[in-house]
DNA sequence: CTATGTGAATAGCTTCACAGCG
DNA sequence: CGCTGTGAAGCTATTCACATAG
């Protein structure tokens, strides 16, 4: 799990980059993340020993370890599969701004839509993408296709030898041997933000049928949920 | 963190009233959730007595009581901050399939954008919209503005009333008293991700400087991190 | 005999407190 | 002293095991 918070420290440390800040502590980092400088310093022992006692980590060098971890400091190459609005805003934002992470090779079954650029890369159809993605060697991928497709697209990738899939597609397929999926799933995440609003008259009445009525949840919602929370 | 299931047992459920099935086991949910039945038996039971021993769940009632702790039971309406490619995939998204929440409104900066229509919701200019919020009562966002712009944003939406943002911009702004905000950070998601595939070559060359080389952190990330994930 | 609901046990993660080093 | 690195304590979340109800 410290991994996935590794990418928060070096956004971080980038920022402190453009600042000319050449020392950084955990408690620096800690500000500007909204982590706890514990968290951090655990984090960062996890993977060595990068800081300097009494002093603090060196911003460059702390930035370099990390994208080392990650992989990052070559620039990783990276497919997208599925050019349609959310596929194009992905391919420009790898572009715009490096990461470490570009969209070098983009597929969708549209054929309106093969030939066509996006962000300077020219959409292939679907059906070359298992042997370019092996001749190119490209070993991630973003999948933002139908939720029907994507069962079909990600077996397809592991043909491929894709071994890391992004999966915007709202269906909860599990990772073929030797993948990993990290699952972007926007329905989910507004769903669940719903418990948190009050919804419109936050009125008592008990829906129709045998089911537990509106007023019994929404008590156990409030009382059980709320304090802890935010 | 038992809230953020609620969404994934409501997909399975769906899925299982369109195939006429009217009692389901906490294992058949298992099953097509890819979580234990154990967690989703204590997850439904933290908001309430939902099942029948020797049973199962009732299909329906599960879902109606679930969108009802969620707030889902009427079509939440949510502004959309951002009319750009990614704004443009999540208003289109929310109008399609009626998962309970649906983008009403819809406002941008860009003086272009204003006026014209996505997924039939027109377009409005930013500075109309906290009085906007306020009229319609719209107590959830989505924000997928630029980074530069979000706390500007998320400002406004605070002040407009607004108790949930799903966030999209790649910047950490801690929500302001009253809300709660989800963030999807796609950098984020592709930096981790890369941490799981194999580099180029995955040779053992240090790096320049006197950081941890290459080779130290790799063994780390073999020996510590690989065996237990996935 | 079936499948839920739930206390108890376990595992995983975070915070605390401080030793260690510059 | 200052700040990192880290064992120990504390907490949260998940899994186990079983009592309970139909």
């Amino acid at each position: 799990m410290a991994v996935r918070r590794l990418p928060i420290y070096l956004r971080a440390l980038h920022e402190l980059l453009d600042e000319d800040v050449q020392i950084v502590s955990s408690h620096e980092l800690a500000e500007r993340t909204g982590l706890s400088p514990e968290q951090i310093r655990k984090d960062l022992a996890y993977f060595g020993a990068f800081g300097r006692r009494g002093v603090g980590y060196e911003t460059r060098i702390l930035a370099s370890a990390i994208r080392d971890i990650l992989g990052l400091n070559r620039e990783l190459r990276v497919a997208l599969v599925g050019a349609g609005n959310l596929g194009t805003a992905l391919a420009r934002y790898t572009a715009d701004r490096h990461h470490g992470v570009r969209v070098v090779a983009i597929f969708d079954s549209d054929p309106h839509k093969v030939g066509t650029r996006i962000a300077g890369v020219v959409v292939q159809p679907l059906d070359q993408m298992v042997d370019t993605l092996r001749q190119r060697q490209i070993r991630m991928a973003i999948v933002a296709v139908p939720a029907t497709q994507a069962r079909r697209v990600i077996d397809m990738l592991a043909e491929a030898g894709v071994q890391g899939v992004l999966n915007f597609a709202p269906t909860k397929v599990r990772a073929p041997r030797g993948m990993r999926i990290h699952h972007v799933d926007v329905t989910l995440e507004l769903q669940s933000l719903a418990f948190w609003v009050t919804a419109e008259g936050e009125v008592s009445g008990s829906s129709s049928g045998g089911e537990p009525s509106s007023w019994q949840v929404r008590q156990c919602r409030a009382e059980k949920e709320y304090p802890p929370r935010q």
